[in-house]
DNA sequence: CACCTGTATCGATGAACGTCGATGTAATGG
DNA sequence: CCATTACATCGACGTTCATCGATACAGGTG
């Protein structure tokens, strides 16, 4: 299981370049799907520790045994990575025994970029 | 019910001035809950809306009745309302007959931080 | 080959969540 | 006062979710 060579284009089109920031003008309904499902994935304190772990972890990748002290059993581990996966945050790769996982920068950006609040019209501030 | 004068610490006070960001160092587990609390209230695509809907409307501020077309109830709006009051990332205030809800920028510029990739160690990039 | 370790999938379970209609409350206007 | 409008709360219902143990699969090692 890779996604690495694109895991299909990551469950309902991920939220790469999409979107104005947001006190520019109002989200669409689709759009609102696609960001509202990388939140998501972002909302649970576990999964979100995950992916802190693998961000700051040194080479920029981390394999699951790096990572999987976070309080709850391996199967549940796995379960959250593949969200992760799912909503395009990282992707994965197994080299030999072990399967390493990485940041996915552009859905992250796409998120950084809607939530800027500085970019809005100096009437709203 | 106005928390333009503080709503209690925000439910388990929220995420403004909060944590490294995400390629720097790990989430320790209350951060992460915190953290993931917020970002759970922006996971669903009727609360992103409605998010988005204030944000971007002019002055800075929108009454329910000007926001409240997302294809769902009344109460349901007033449901979401909350969440998102409860997360820290709107306050709202009684004028008159209506209700005007406002962004408010702390807990929302500790997301943008925490998500910032760009202030990471070169060797993670 | 058999065995061990690392990771993913399956199936079940209980808790949390989104939604609704009904009802309550607050402010305004006749 | 009483009616009306704006918004919140309540209680119920069905769905989604996080979690687990059991199990399957994959790759290395002896």
């Amino acid at each position: 299981m890779s996604n690495s060579k694109a895991e299909l284009p990551v469950l309902e089109s991920a939220a790469a370049p999409c979107c104005p920031p947001l006190g520019t003008a109002e989200l669409s309904e689709p759009d609102a799907v696609r960001m509202a499902a990388a939140f998501k994935a972002l909302g649970d304190p576990v999964r979100l520790r995950l992916f802190s772990k693998v961000a700051s972890h040194e080479g920029g990748e981390a394999c699951v045994c790096d990572i999987q002290d976070v309080g709850v059993s391996q199967p549940t581990v796995s379960h959250h990575l593949k969200k992760l996966r799912e909503a395009g945050l990282l992707s994965s790769e197994r080299r030999g025994t072990w399967v390493y996982y990485r940041v996915e920068p552009s859905v992250l950006a796409g998120l950084t970029a809607l939530l800027d609040l500085d970019r809005r019209p100096a009437e709203v501030r």
